[in-house]
DNA sequence: GTCTATACCGTGATAGAC
DNA sequence: GTCTATCACGGTATAGAC
């Protein structure tokens, strides 16, 4: 069988269940919170947006908020370990040695890339829902929930590549670049409005092709604080 | 008279006319969209925190939109003031020579800082809306209207801190420091969480020096792209 | 087991009376 | 400038159709 992508589209896009009302109320949600977050969407927009009865999302999923959670658990154990995967492939090709803070970094960061460029909107609206419960106070105990594992093992990595930094750095150096990231995911087109379209915010491979090397000079950078 | 901070504490919290109903009812809006969004956070309870009854808001600003849009406002002109007039002194501090990219991120990012660390939590909360606003693709266009000026002219600055960059990198290199900056402002305690402890959420000092060697790092590590 | 129609009850924004 | 009445809409429970 041939992978050709990080995420196995077969998982989910081509599922055998795709297009059941089940199905349909999930991306009808998916695409209405990563618009206008948990609180600016109703069951009613949704049910319509998925074509079934309003009581059928509350049938399913028992409330709304079992609704969101289902959303937001769906695409994320795919993430993690397709995230996962590659952090380990690195790991392996490197033998014995530390990997490169760019291996590292791609690694990461490739999966995001490869999600936001499908063709189906579908992982480019989970990406801005991960935006969005990451910036606020409220839902980033969601963030926690379900990524925290692979942070650390982010985290783990790059010490291994940066021997001596202080690992309170590391983890100032994760927070910079978690902004970064989740502004990427955010999706919003604001950098392509402001360089009056030198940025494409679509441009997904120079996107994340710049951040694997301005992120991996921010770390080396700190080595120097000490 | 004698000014010893970067946003003049007395054009906001020791206004004239704070405490009054007006005014309790922008402070109560303020707190509660910060933490919960526009569409979290009902007039209702707006109208409760500020002591007012349910129709005072409406009645001073015409809408629940409109009272929203007032929140946005009124810290915006403060905030670029004080970030202008810093970008302003570093330049003369440099006299014809560019400053330095640390001296730039310091001028762009200490503003922030000390609304940070004030005491009041308004400007924490402001902070916190602001960080929602960025990352949500329907509110985004609130920061265009507001800080694309201050922003060009932040990248301006950089240009001739690192001339031969192409342009588009530093407007790239600006998505990821707006992306940390957000996810600071956020203030959602996750890195002190993640990092059981070892970084502080409320450690801004450290939190704003590291960023400005980090990011000018980063900036840096843009020229060799060519 | 899967789904629909509908009813319930609380709450929202707002207009208009005071 | 303040309060109240109104009416639409919110999430959810339930009864029963397929």
């Amino acid at each position: 069988m041939k992978k050709d992508t990080l995420i196995s589209a077969e998982a989910l896009d081509a599922a055998p269940h795709a297009g059941r009302r089940f199905d349909r109320v999930l991306d009808a949600a998916e695409e209405l919170f990563a618009l206008h977050g948990f609180d600016g969407v109703t069951m009613r927009q949704i049910a319509k947006l998925a074509q079934v009865d309003v009581a059928l999302p509350n049938y399913h999923f028992g409330s709304k908020q079992g609704l969101f959670d289902a959303v937001f658990h769906r695409r994320a154990a795919l993430f993690n370990l397709a995230r996962s995967n590659e952090l380990d492939r690195v790991t392996a090709a490197a033998g014995g040695a530390a990997p490169t803070l760019e291996d590292i970094l791609a690694a990461f960061l490739m999966p995001i890339a490869e999600a936001q460029l499908q063709s189906d909107p579908g992982w480019r609206n989970y990406c801005r829902l991960v935006a969005q419960v990451n910036s606020s106070p409220v839902w980033v105990q969601m963030m926690t929930q379900h990524y925290d594992d692979l942070i650390r093992k982010f985290v783990d990595m790059v010490a291994m590549a940066l021997p001596g930094t202080p690992r309170s750095d590391l983890f100032w150096g994760y927070h910079f670049l978690s902004g970064a990231l989740s502004l990427s995911m955010a999706d919003t087109g604001r950098i392509q409005h402001l360089s009056d379209g030198l940025c494409r915010s679509d441009d997904y491979e120079t996107l994340y092709r710049n951040m694997i090397q301005f992120f991996a000079q921010g770390f080396r950078g700190m080595k120097i604080n000490g």
